[in-house]
RNA sequence: CGCGGGGUGGAGCAGCUAGGUAGCUCGUUGGGCUCAUAACCCAAAGGUCGCAGGUUCAAAUCCUGCCCCCGCAACCA
């Protein structure tokens, strides 16, 4: 096994813009390259954009643009978000860009396809046959609808298309299927066998859990005419790939698999030691799909899959832009050093669980752990260095006379004390990042700080530079703080290249705490003598509520609504009318549906659905006259179809509905305009 | 019986895989100190570890049942 390290982030769909979750994985990933490069691996560190599929076709045809534009704009949109929070190349981030459109990659993909369908599954078969994909089909929307996506009227049997309102075909496109179910067995025995190959554990359990339920085939390609952006089967140019086969292929092709262009890369030598971070979300395709496409291929899987768990908001909800409770990367590339932020999104979240991001718990941590923290114990040594040495680091040697005048006065300057708590600190630092439990080994470097400021504060230097008999035990007790210090910067350079290096520069050190293995870290390192540098501020104090004003009006100005006006004959055509709800009840298996039948003036009383069943009871309905949304296509929920909607006002999705209704009495079946 | 996550001092969380004095951060109270970014140090108050059973010498941790909360459709790792 060579001595390398190979770590990927998902390749970003690029469909959507920038988010939290991007810069979230991508800075893990990039902490534990620069770790890995530390301790003297060989390290290549992919991440990039995914450009295919249908969505991204169809998004491109909204917006008018080609689907090579539509590309090129989101995907330089991430590449320059990654750029702004130092993760590009140029500031040690990632090493390659990787776009599933790059002419390289077509090929390579190509190739993949072509080493999968010349292998054998492990029952023998062909691990790739053409077969045919049956499913409603509707022309208009040139897509396969689920059963989400169309009604199906009662009593009749062919569904229409909940978008265009016309019944579906019944089409049977011609696909190229993976035998995924003869994978299972195979699957199972990997999974087991190698706790590491799906990690965290509970994540590697329910992968299992998945798998053991059955595997069915896989559609992995299709006809050209119904999607054209994508990657072409070889040897069949109707077909095009399933974009999650193209998708993650890119891990191997963008080392050199199949291609001349990456070769140089080295896709042997980094391939045995690959390392997929992962959302859960995604965990299934990354372990399921990837792992059968690898076999069936003949090439080794990674060496672990390891998912971690989604950002929510303070209150524990999922982060949404309609509720405008998401974290903008805007604003915190605008409010907050990048450091502060790259030390939260490792301390805060427990690597693999979900963590809980709001822009006070930034300030907060960045408060508590860096400005009086490691910046506080930064500046005051340094300060002393200053102050009572003049800015030269003094020796740490003790003689015996001076270190019974130090016992004396209470002071441990002992120094296989001191360098056993850095070595204890640092080892287990090194366990926890070994493992990618970040908070913590970062926990382990926080209990070192406090170790080293109450060694100071026991110490009381500012008492021993009043008598100039205590001057040997000043000095020890100063190198020890900067010594310490030291170890803090190599220990965590990965997490906070920036400060670190900072920290390395104000005591005067040559070269970056980035070449150096904290593993090798010996203590006494530090020499005496040399001048430190000038003293940096590392992390100011953040006032809470001065920035979270700022912060909020930042946000009120992006949310600056955007009326999309409509003309009268828009509006016209949306028939509001009123009804009478003659009865209203609950709907079965469904907790937010209320069942209602209201009279609209027609023969017969309508039967609508209206999400309310959180907020009023069924008697709270009957009996009133509400607004009516008359000429809405109706719709099928849990099953039953529902024939308009009532109106109802809110602020939001988490904002309780008020029905609309009218102050005086008024004709069932009225028109509004 | 749809799936999954969670319920630990005032707040936010760790600990649970391999049972053995309940830990961290913030906050609160009192004290100390002044080199430092109103910082740092010490001390204190505060918990029936959701509920009920079980296994055990011993359970926050393992087993069973129950209650409660949150995600699972949307731009989203």
């Amino acid at each position: 096994m060579s001595n390398t390290f190979y770590i990927t982030t998902p390749i970003y769909y690029a469909n959507t813009p920038p988010h939290l979750g991007h810069l979230y994985t991508t800075t893990v990933a990039d902490a534990v390259r620069r770790y890995k490069r530390q301790r003297g691996f060989e390290t290549y560190f992919l991440t990039g954009t995914d450009e295919h599929g249908i969505n991204i076709q169809r998004e491109a045809e909204k917006n008018g643009r080609s689907p090579r534009e539509q590309v090129d704009l989101i995907s330089g949109k991430i590449e320059a978000m990654l750029a702004e929070f130092h993760l590009d190349p140029e500031n040690g981030g990632y090493d390659f860009f990787m776009r599933t459109t790059m002419p390289f990659h077509y090929q390579a993909a190509a190739e993949f396809w072509k080493r999968m369908a010349a292998g054998k599954t492990p029952l023998g078969n062909d691990p790739i046959y053409k077969g045919h994909y049956e499913g409603w089909f509707c022309a208009p929307c040139a897509e396969f609808k689920s059963e989400n996506d169309y009604i199906l009227r009662e009593g009749e049997e062919v569904p229409v298309c909940a978008t265009h309102e016309r019944p579906l075909d019944r089409v049977e496109e011609e696909s190229y299927f993976f035998r995924l179910s003869d994978y299972a067995d195979e699957l199972v025995r990997r999974i087991s066998e190698d706790p590491e190959l799906v990690r965290p554990d509970s994540r590697r359990k329910e992968v299992l859990a998945f798998i053991e339920g059955g595997l069915n085939d896989l559609s992995i390609s299709r006809e050209k005419k119904n999607v054209s952006w994508g990657i072409p089967v070889p040897g069949d140019e109707d077909h095009v790939m399933y974009v999650w086969v193209d998708a993650l292929s890119n891990y191997i092709t963008a080392i050199g698999f199949g291609n001349s262009e990456r070769e140089s890369i080295g896709f042997e030598k980094y391939w045995e030691n690959a390392v997929h971070f992962v959302g859960k979300d995604i965990l299934r395709f990354h372990t399921v799909y990837w792992f059968s496409f690898l076999l069936a291929a003949g090439l080794n899987l990674p060496k672990s899959v390891f998912a971690h768990g989604m950002w929510l908001d303070p209150e524990g909800k999922k982060m949404s832009s309609t509720l405008g409770n998401g974290i903008d990367p805007d604003i915190l590339a605008k409010f907050f050093q990048i450091d502060s932020l790259r030390y939260f999104l490792l301390r805060d979240m427990v690597f693999g669980n979900d963590g809980k991001f709001g822009y006070e718990n930034l300030i907060e941590r960045s408060n508590a752990d860096l400005a009086k923290g490691i910046g506080n114990l930064a500046s005051r040594t340094i300060s002393m260095i200053d102050k009572y040495r003049e800015g030269v680091v003094p020796s740490g040697e003790i003689d015996d006379a001076g270190f019974i005048q130090a016992k004396r006065s209470g002071i441990a300057v002992d120094d296989q004390e001191i360098a056993a708590i850095a070595e204890l600190a640092r080892d287990e630092f090194l366990r926890h990042f070994d493992e990618f439990e970040f908070s913590l080994a970062l926990e382990a470097a926080w209990r070192f700080i406090a170790r080293v400021d109450k060694f100071i504060t026991e110490a009381a230097p500012w008492n021993l530079a009043k008598d100039e008999s205590n001057n040997e035990t000043l000095n020890a007790v100063l190198y020890r703080s900067m010594e310490s210090l030291r170890w803090l910067a190599v220990m965590l350079y990965p997490v906070m290249p920036e400060s670190s290096s900072s920290i390395w520069r104000q005591l005067g050190l040559e070269g970056t705490p980035s070449d150096v293995d904290p593993a090798s870290l010996v203590w006494g390192g530090l020499t005496a003598g040399t001048t430190i540098g000038a003293a940096e501020a590392l992390f100011p104090r953040m006032e809470a509520s001065k920035i979270m004003e700022e912060i909020e009006k930042e946000k009120e100005k992006d949310a600056e609504p955007e009326i999309d006006y409509i003309s009268i004959d828009d509006f016209l055509k949306v028939e509001l009318r009123v009804g009478l709800v003659l009865e209203a009840g609950p709907m079965e298996k469904s907790d937010k549906l209320l069942k209602c039948l209201v009279d609209v003036g027609e023969k017969e009383p309508r039967q609508i659905l209206a999400g309310l069943a959180l907020y009023y009871k069924p008697e709270e309905l009957v009996g009133k006259k509400v607004l009516i949304a008359y000429n809405l296509k109706p719709r099928k929920m849990m099953g039953t179809e529902s024939q308009g909607m009532i109106c109802a006002a809110s602020l939001g999705s988490g904002d309780k509905p008020v029905i609309a209704t009218f102050l005086e009495d008024v004709a069932i079946g009225a028109r509004l305009t």
